[in-house]
Parts: C-alpha cells; structure tokens; sequence
DNA sequence: TTGAAAGCGCTAACAT
DNA sequence: ATGTTAGCGCTTTCAA
C-alpha cells in the first residue's frame, strides 16, 4: 500500500471508539456497551452515545472487535465443486439465496470458498483452520472429502445434506432433503397414473441425494408390487440425461415412465425421448426432482419432486448461527419435499 | 459462544507468534518479518523460525494482522443481482471462477456480498464503508446504482464491465469487453454468408454490453449499407429470447439472420424459429454472444461471439490485487472477443 | 540483522 | 450503571 491515494482511501478519517466516547463524554466500555446492546446503559448515556455515533458516522472496526472478542463475525461458504457446476445448478443458486438471506439479519458476513472438489487447497484448510470463520456452511452434491468430513471436530459446521454413509460423524450437523421419501411420492404418481414398467436415471451412487432417491424409487416399486431393474446411471447434467435416457429406452423398449433424480437430467430425457419419437407424456410419462427453473423451460411443463432449497440455505444459516449463539440446535434437520404436477406425468 | 464444546473448538490451541519465537529463540519482530518474507532476516534465523512454524504448525491471526497492518486482505465481491440472476448465467460463473483463480494465488480471501441491484442494503453499505475489505470488485450486467458508482471514491474499486454512460467516473477502473467490435464481427459474419435482412435482439437498454452491441450490430449494417430497423428487445432471459424471436419473425417475415445479444435469448430465439417451422441456418441464419455452454445444449450448435468471460474474472482480480500493492495499473482494460462458427451460421 | 517497545481499536473482567 | 485496566496477537518504528 505504498501508493498515496490508495493509502489515503483505506485509512480515511474513520473515528474510532475512542473519538465516540470523547463527543458523548463517556468511558470508552460505555460506548462498546452501547455498540454491543448491552442492557446495561441508561436510556439517557444511550441516547448520547448514539447521538455521537450519528454525528460522527462512526462505524466499528472489525478487524479491533474480532482481536478482543476472539470471534471473526464472518462464516466460510465452502463449496468443493467446480464453479461451472455450483453456478449450473439452480439449486446451489437457492440454497445460497437462502443462506445470504438469512445472514442478512445476522451480523455475520459470508466468506466463499470455491475449492476443488476431490481436495481443497491448501490455502482453503488454513483459512478454516486458521481462525478466520467462526463457522464454516458446506453444500455439495459430493461429500467423502476427508478433510471436510472432518471439519466438524475444529469447528463448527454444517452440512448441506447428509453426509455419505449411513450415519455421519456423530456430532455433525447437516440439513437432509426427504430425498427417499420425495421420490417415493414421485413414483407413486407414476404407479397412480398406471404406469408398470417404471425405470429410473439416478445420479452418481457417491452422492447422498442420489442413493437416496433410487432407494424411494425402490420403495416405490416394491410396494406397487413392480419390478426395480430399469436403472440407468447419469450425472446430474442435461447431457448425461439425454445418454441414460437413450440407453434406457433402447434397452427396455416396453418403459412407460421414467422417474429421473433431477429437472436437469430430466430435461435432458425429455430431449433424448422426443429425438427416438415418443410422445411425453402418452407414451412415456417423466417425473423429475428439485422443480428447478428447468421444469418449466422446455416445451412440455415437467412434473417434478420439488425441494425446499431455499429453504435448504435459510435453515443451514439458522442451524449454524444458533451453534454460534450457543444453543443446541437439532444434529439433523429433514426437510420435505411435495410433488408439483405439469404435464409430463 | 457460551457452549462449551463450542468455545472450545473456536479457541483450541492455536500457537501464537510470541510461542512461536520463544521456541525458535527470537524476537517476535523477528518471526513477524519471517512470515512477512522480510529480506532482512538471515538464512539461519530464518531457517530456525521456519521450523518453529512447522513443528508448532502456526497460522498467524488474521484480526491481530488486519489490525496492526491496517488492512484486511479481504475482498469483496459485490453482486447486485438477485442469485437466480447470477447464478444462472454463466457468464457470472466464468467472470467468478477467475476472479477464485487469480486470488488463490494471492492472500486475499474472497467476502460475497449478495445485494438488491436496485439498492444495495445498509448492511452491504456499511460493510464496504466500514472498511472490512481492502478493496471491491463489482460484478453485473448492470449498473447506475449511485451508491456503487460512487464507491470508487471510498475504496479501490474494480468493476466488470464498462459502467453505463459514456464516461465512467474519472479514475474508476474496469474491465471490458470488446463487445461493439466483437457484434460488429458477428453480423459481418451473416453479411458475409449472404443475408440481407439482419435483425437483432438486444438486452435491456440500461445495460452497457447491451447498448455496445447493438450499435456493433448497427456499425456492420451500415458498413454493409444495409438497413438496421428489425430490432427487438430482450432481456438475456430465454423466454424473452423466445418472445424476440417470434415477434421479430412475425414483424418481419423477410428477415433472414439474427444477430442475438446473448447465448441464452439465441437458444430461446432458435426455440422460437423452430416452432415457427424456420430452418437454422437455411431460413434464418443465428449467431449469439457469449459462447457459454447454452451454445451447444441445442440439437444444433450456435455459432456465436465468443467473450472470455473467465478472463475478465482473473483480469479484474489482478487490476485490484494490482492496485492495492500500490501499482497503476490501467484504468481501462478491455479483452478481445472471437467468432466461434458452428451450425447456425 | 535483530530486539524493545509502542501501539492498532476494541472487549471484558473487575472495581466502583 | 459506569469507569479503569488489561490485554487480544500482530506490525512497525526506533535503537542497537
């Protein structure tokens, strides 16, 4: 910062504390008082001191209040997905809406850490570990990453859907989707409308989300008495929709609906069953998942599993800033799903 | 931060700079100008120190840093766009996954701060004000916002994209793209093909990229001495790209080629033509702008003006880095664009 | 080249 | 209810 005007901007007149309990006449813990809420303040040293802050435009230094309070006032957003994906997907959009929507009435800021998936880099684990977040909000499809998966033990974190395996480390805190039972429902529509040969095209089996929902389209089956053998394995993006889609009509010619793990893929599938001729939804009905803005973007309107994503942000931000404030928020959190019907099913 | 578990996380055994020096048996002066690369250390004590870091596995403390260096070393990314907006154009994923880029390689961290594009909240307000960040960058399609205009005076600004109006203000720095030249390139290119009858579609007026390529699409008519009368206006939004389109065909049945704003509206545009029952590129020739992957999900493949949007994002995180090191870097910088031909034209 | 010492601006006991 | 007094962990003159 050796040049004049820059310094001159970054260090401008900025009155300090000091300077507020000065103009209000004051002891400097008054004025922090004052800043802080604390209860104990007059009304009448209140006002003064509020005045003084008025007048002199004061606002705190962060970096001052972060060094004595020992906590940052900032929460890491990290996301170890490649940014094309993170960007991609409609849900990521609404999860962070949720969560920089629920961070607006807190006094935390949002840090983002974009880091790769299969291992975050080495600035990313310093920055976690080095006392820069109070807190730490991970949403990704993935999750097997060591080190996030060990995150929780040095500091407070959430988890935007549940992490791999049956249980997580005890003492994790995540926010889960109804993923089985909302493919559950999506199935049962099908099976409601008749349908017999039902196939599925799921997502990636290291993925939580996706093993949760083949297994609902399993219940699904099992319950209707049909047979669970039309699966066919994508990747959560459009392309990878239109391939299984192909590959599982060509393969089981008698398929009259397809439950897909996701509108993206579903999308895809959509695009893939006109291309062989087959009329959606006559021929074969298609329910997807997430009703994200892909639903309702291509010519026919997809019936989908709707998810609270949204509603995903709002909640990890909440889960995260009752763990901040002490309290003793739920391990996991499930939220539901609701079937949102158009045309295709 | 009353719990216990939790206090105790937050405040695990973080070694401090004065543990550091004590073990390696110097001044804390010492150790400081060591983690500040300082050249005046000499390669023995310097060697000492490193290994006292190592063996106490220390990570200096950001807020004591901030505080006595007077600098945050944080960004901000300032996004005044509703999340759908942002994240679901990928341009936006492009401009952040370089600005996540150029930064890893600095100290930098990286604060989002999502805000209302009509009026940054007093929260964001305060937050860049407040001096929380070193520096901003400003990314969106739009702009005019008086607040963030001026911000440029407060702070060391970047901006992505040229701000509206002629003239930005005087000793702001942006990032542009060369887009009256690259749309001017565009409709030489369906010039060239032979079309006669060129429309556009353009995005919002109050947009600069949208202005700068509509009066590119304008410089290669009349260049060409053709007429520029069929226009219609988007919204960089695949509905309205479908909208445009088909009241640009309707207005206009001799039209032969479209020169679309954005690689978004072009597949909604070439959507359009296809209900209409118009062949891309016999009957209508395409060509859109961005070359962002909605270039290629159709069944035919855009062509369009390629910008590099993820060079902006590394462009703009340098031009800031640039700055607050006390450099002059350029004011204006603006990145080339290219013609990628595909199928539409 | 190294160290001593004085803060950076704030919070948090502890007194009063 | 308010003030006093120590720091929080680091950087940065200034001397040596």
């Amino acid at each position: 910062m050796t040049d004049g005007a820059v310094a001159e901007l970054a260090g401008a007149a900025r009155p300090t504390l000091e300077e507020v309990a000065r103009v209000a006449g004051v002891s400097r813990a008054t004025v922090s008082r004052v800043i802080n809420g604390s209860p104990r303040v007059s009304p009448d040293v209140l006002s003064v001191v509020e005045r003084a802050i008025a007048e002199l435009n004061y606002v705190p230094n962060r970096a001052a209040r972060s060094l004595a309070a020992r906590s940052t006032m900032s929460i890491a957003l990290v996301v170890p997905e490649d940014a094309h994906r993170f960007f991609g997907d409609p849900y990521f959009a609404d999860v962070v809406q949720g969560i920089s929507e629920r961070l607006d009435d807190s006094d935390y800021v949002l840090n983002l850490q974009l880091t790769h998936p299969s291992s975050p880099s080495e600035k990313t684990r310093r920055y976690l570990l080095g006392g820069n977040v109070d807190g730490a909000l991970v949403v990704s499809h993935h999750s097997g990453d060591h080190f996030l998966a060990s995150l929780g033990r040095s500091l407070p974190v959430v988890f935007g859907g549940r992490p791999l395996g049956e249980v997580a480390n005890p003492g994790d805190y995540y926010i889960d989707v109804g993923n089985r039972a909302g493919a559950l429902r999506g199935v049962e529509h099908l099976v409601t409308r008749g349908r017999r040969h039902i196939a599925t095209i799921t997502g990636p089996d290291d993925m939580p989300a996706s093993v949760d929902r083949e297994r609902g389209w399993r219940d699904a089956l099992e319950a209707a008495g049909l047979e669970a053998t039309r699966l066919e394995r994508g990747d959560f993006t459009e392309a990878g929709g239109i391939r299984a889609a192909l590959a599982l009509v060509d393969r089981h010619p008698d398929l009259d609906a397809i439950f897909v793990a996701s509108d993206l893929m579903a999308s895809g599938a959509l695009l893939a069953l006109e291309e062989r001729g087959l009329r959606v939804p006559e021929d074969v009905a298609v329910v997807g998942f997430d009703d994200s803005r892909y639903a309702t973007r291509g010519r026919i309107g997809l019936t989908t599993v709707a998810q609270p994503a949204q509603e995903m942000g709002i909640v990890m931000a909440d889960t995260l800033l009752r763990l901040l404030a002490g309290e003793r928020p739920p391990h996991v959190t499930t939220l539901g799903t609701r079937l949102v019907e158009r045309d295709s099913a």
